[in-house]
RNA sequence: GCGCGAGUGGCGGAACGGCAGACGCGCUGGCUUCAGGUGCCAGUGUCCGAAAGGGCGUGGGGGUUCAAAUCCCCCCUCGCGCACCA
């Protein structure tokens, strides 16, 4: 199908009826490429000349063109950003790219090429597609993180972080995914499989680099407080849930025959006289070291089915309990009961302690396990209405009266026994107190090669030993194809020109860290970097950063709601502790906008329901899209593109264009002598945008700009006729209103209404308060608040004539039909409401 | 299981506690047109009615209020997030 909506056709007077829209983008291009209107001035925002704005939107990867998703999101931030330019604000407006990571490697070991073939190609593909796209970044700001010059800071942070003990290398159990061959962090399993390939997750044990983003745990959590008004809940919740903060204590056991006792986290040390037996995570080094000889052999066998068993298998709730008696028992720090120590799987290696206290009768899982292993059960809470749990095997968790619980007799609440608890445990140093995060630190070593490489040497003499500044960056060596094939080990192992090195410090054979760094590293502060992205004597300028941060918006998918936009907030606030930002958070506020579907679905190339963008721009025009897209309904909701109508939406902006070729009046004309009907209905348009893209109510600001364009074609066609300057004043307001998201149309309106370009830099209309007064409004009168009648009154009548008014109107009179009036209430002017 | 969020015409969606359905899509009829499309005019929640007019209507039930899509409680449905975190 090949459908031309542009074609020019004649209308009546001869004068055209519909502009071509492939060739106003051509023609509109240009102009912007000659014009470079859109670099933010750092000067000025330094200098205090201007307020500045930053408008941030999470940067793309490169693989393959530009998608609807990018369209959307791209299409809400100009609108943000135009009109912050037309409010007179300094804009900062940057894109750039996300570069590093797996597709291009994966592309690479396929094509047999270098991973940055694919990378810089995608890039150039997707830059030319945001070019056509109208949108006003500031391109001179543009940064791709594979970039030496980017990655060379990435490094630099990572060493200073290292410095200040944040960042650190440890052996444990890491997620493993078999396909990609590389660790994953916590964030990056999904129920039991990589965020990325979807394969099955399993546990290898490495020595790998974290950075201690929980030492920032409470900050992180505590910050959320004041990001909750102007982020959006779910993220704030998200975070706060993965943060995970919980208050309990830890309780030692002695363990006869161990010099250390058994220390374990629990949240109901009130519960102490229940615990039965004790847990400790199966594949955790206490339980090897626990275990006796005699139980050595089971608990092996047990490792090894847990090992083996699959994340996903692990993490089924309801399958049943397994288990291995260790052999060994510890004493109950409040009774002297001798209570046996397990090995579990359901018990984690890396949260707590990696043990527990397991009271069967309080906690459903102890007593699932209990169940299993035929341990006892001991009510300690006679929670009312429940009946005890070691006959119906239903935990309970409520408040209740202690019962086998000397220390607690007479307590009523859980809170107050576990207070009375700790106190007792910290008095007689058992236990203590203590707050607990379900946070673990940050795992960034990766085993591709796709990435930045950890700028330290390992010498043998001296150990682990960081790249002198001068010496960085540590660029990558130029591997390609084959080489890149993954092996378990990073490839920058096998390449042993580049592994093999001096040591910096000695100067004795050393070799290189092999791994490079997750890309989410890469990510979490190229913000800064857009501040002063050729700057060469650190990161970022630290005055310009300063002067642009935070980042007044930052738009961009729900998706990032813990991994990213928690490491983004982790590394400000470290660099904010360096002295290097003033700001600990990094992004005031947040957008995130909703998915363009299609026929309900999410769009895959499996599923084969994607629209392509490229397919649609062609057939109706950037413009039309963007409209669709921003016109479709709240941003934050999906867009089902098979729901939409972009052909309606160039139907719009055609009726839009047309006014412009009707506009007889001079450009100069004096509005203030034009038709104040309408151009009280200019100016209330105008002041309700205002509000509604500062509210992002985008979609209704269309909706009020399309009023605007039915209220004016009327004025022309019914009314006072093309040559009142009032039309003009509408037509170009309606210019002003549709630039921030029909950008080409806009242009294009505003050259014909005889203006030079670019209508980005035509003044925001001046709303004047004397034409948002209404000569009329119509007050409508309610019997038991039913409608019953309107009238038209002054704006500024008073409550005693609109009452008089209401009550004199004979419909009104009818309506009440003799029944007695018991009270009058009225908001005037607006309503009145008759109670009978 | 826990935590968020949302339910409004045929559809996308509007609506400071105060006229429900703005705006648009779609649809129906008419004008323009050789024709299709475009453009223009009128209509379009639902029920009764020829009309005037009236009844009913924002997932269901209750409540607060002169007045509830909007606030409160309970329930249902859908979407999303977290999930053996002691």
């Amino acid at each position: 199908m090949s459908t031309d909506h542009s074609t020019d056709s004649a209308g009546p007077a001869g004068e055209a009826t519909s502009y071509d829209v492939a060739s106003v983008e051509a023609k509109w291009q240009q102009v912007w490429e000659d014009l470079q209107p859109f670099v933010a001035d750092d000067a000025a925002v330094l200098a205090g000349e201007r307020e500045k704005r930053y408008a941030l939107t999470m940067f793309p990867y490169p693989s393959g063109d530009l998608h609807m998703g990018h369209a959307e999101v791209t299409a809400l931030h100009d609108v943000v950003s135009r009109y912050w330019r037309f409010r007179g604000y300094e804009v900062m407006n940057p894109m750039g790219w996300d570069s590093f990571g797996l597709p291009a490697e994966n592309a690479a070991i396929r094509n047999d090429e270098h991973p940055a073939t694919y990378t810089y190609a995608n890039i150039e593909t997707q830059y030319d597609s945001f070019k056509k796209f109208g949108l006003s970044f500031d391109w001179s700001r543009r940064l791709h993180t594979s970039d030496p010059e980017y990655y060379r800071w990435t490094q630099w942070l990572f060493l200073r972080f290292r410095e200040r003990g944040l960042a650190y290398r440890r052996n444990s159990p890491v997620n493993w995914c078999p396909n990609d061959q590389t660790v994953l962090a916590n964030e990056q399993v999904v129920d039991g499989t990589c965020e990325r390939c979807g394969a099955t997750v399993t546990k290898r044990e490495l020595t790998q680099w974290y950075f201690k983003i929980t030492d920032y745990a409470q900050e992180l959590l505590d910050d959320l407080e004041v990001l909750a008004p102007t982020w959006p809940d779910r993220v704030v919740t998200a975070q706060r849930n993965w943060i995970g903060r919980s208050e309990g204590a830890h309780v030692d056991f002695v363990v006869p025959g161990r010099e250390a006792p058994l220390t374990v986290y629990t949240t109901r040390p009130d519960t102490l006289y229940g615990a039965t037996f004790m847990v400790v995570a199966a594949d955790a080094a206490l339980a090897a070291e626990l275990v006796t000889d005699e139980q050595r052999p089971a608990y092996e066998a047990y490792l090894e089915q847990v090992r083996t068993a699959s994340e996903i298998e692990r993490m089924a709730t309801d399958r049943p309990k397994t288990g291995v008696f260790l052999g060994v028992h510890a004493t109950n720090p409040v009774n002297g009961e001798q209570i046996p120590i397990w090995a579990a799987d359901y018990v984690l290696a890396d949260y707590g302690t990696g043990a527990i206290m397991a009271v069967p009768a309080h906690d459903q899982r102890d007593l699932d396990f209990a169940k299993v292993f035929d341990l006892p059960v001991r009510r300690v809470v006679d929670v009312p209405g429940t009946d005890d749990p070691a006959v119906t095997f239903e935990a309970t968790v409520g408040d209740g009266a202690y019962v086998n619980s000397p220390l607690l007799e007479g307590v009523e609440t859980k809170a107050d026994g576990v207070r009375r608890a700790i106190e007792h445990l910290q008095a007689e140093g058992l236990g203590q107190g203590t707050v607990n995060f379900r946070l673990r630190d940050w795992l960034l070593s990766r085993q591709r090669y796709w990435g930045v490489p950890i700028p330290i040497v390992h010498c043998e003499a001296c150990g682990e030993v960081a790249v002198p500044d001068d010496q960085l960056p540590v660029t990558l060596p130029e591997l390609r194809g084959a080489d890149l094939k993954p092996k378990g080990v990073s490839p920058l192992a096998a390449a042993t020109d580049w592994v093999n090195v001096d040591c910096p410090s000695c100067g004795g054979p050393a070799t290189r860290d092999s791994d490079t760094m997750d890309t989410f590293v890469d990510s979490s502060w190229y913000f800064l970097r857009y501040c002063s992205p050729g700057y060469t004597e650190g990161p970022f300028d630290v005055e310009l950063a300063k002067a642009w941060m935070p980042a007044d918006i930052y738009i961009g998918g729900v998706e990032h709601a813990v991994l990213h936009l928690l490491y983004a907030r982790f590394f400000t606030k470290v660099l904010a502790d360096m002295g290097m930002l003033d700001v600990r958070e990094p992004f005031a506020a947040q957008l995130n906008q909703g998915f363009v579907i299609n026929h309900g679905k999410k769009m895959s190339k499996s599923l084969g329901n994607g629209v392509n963008l490229g397919a649609q721009l062609e057939e109706f025009g950037v413009d039309a899209v963007r409209l669709t897209l921003v016109f479709a309904g709240p941003p934050e909701d999906d867009i089902d593109w098979a729901e939409m109508s972009p052909s309606g939406s160039l139907r719009f902006l055609q009726r839009a264009w047309r006014l412009s070729g009707d506009v007889t009046s001079a450009p100069d004309a004096d509005p203030a002598t034009g038709d104040v009907a309408l151009r009280r209905v200019t100016h209330r348009t105008v002041d309700d945008a205002q509000t509604l893209v500062e509210s992002h109510r985008f979609n209704v600001m269309l909706a009020r700009t399309m009023e605007l364009v039915n209220a004016t074609r009327k004025a022309i066609d019914t009314g006072v006729g093309g040559a009142d300057p009032a039309v003009r004043e509408a037509a170009e307001t309606v210019a002003k209103l549709l630039s921030m998201v029909a950008p080409y149309v806009a242009e294009e309106m505003w050259e014909r209404l005889g203006h030079a370009p670019s209508v980005a830099h035509a003044p925001w209309p001046v709303v004047d308060p004397a034409l948002l007064v209404e000569e009329s409004v119509t007050a409508v009168v309610q019997i038991q608040g039913k409608v019953k009648a309107r009238l038209e009154v002054a704006p500024d009548i008073t409550a005693a004539d609109l009452e008089a008014r209401a009550l004199a109107d004979d419909t009104v009179v009818a309506a009440i039909a003799g029944r007695e009036v018991r009270k009058v209430i009225v908001r005037e002017p607006k309503l009145v409401n008759v109670v009978v």
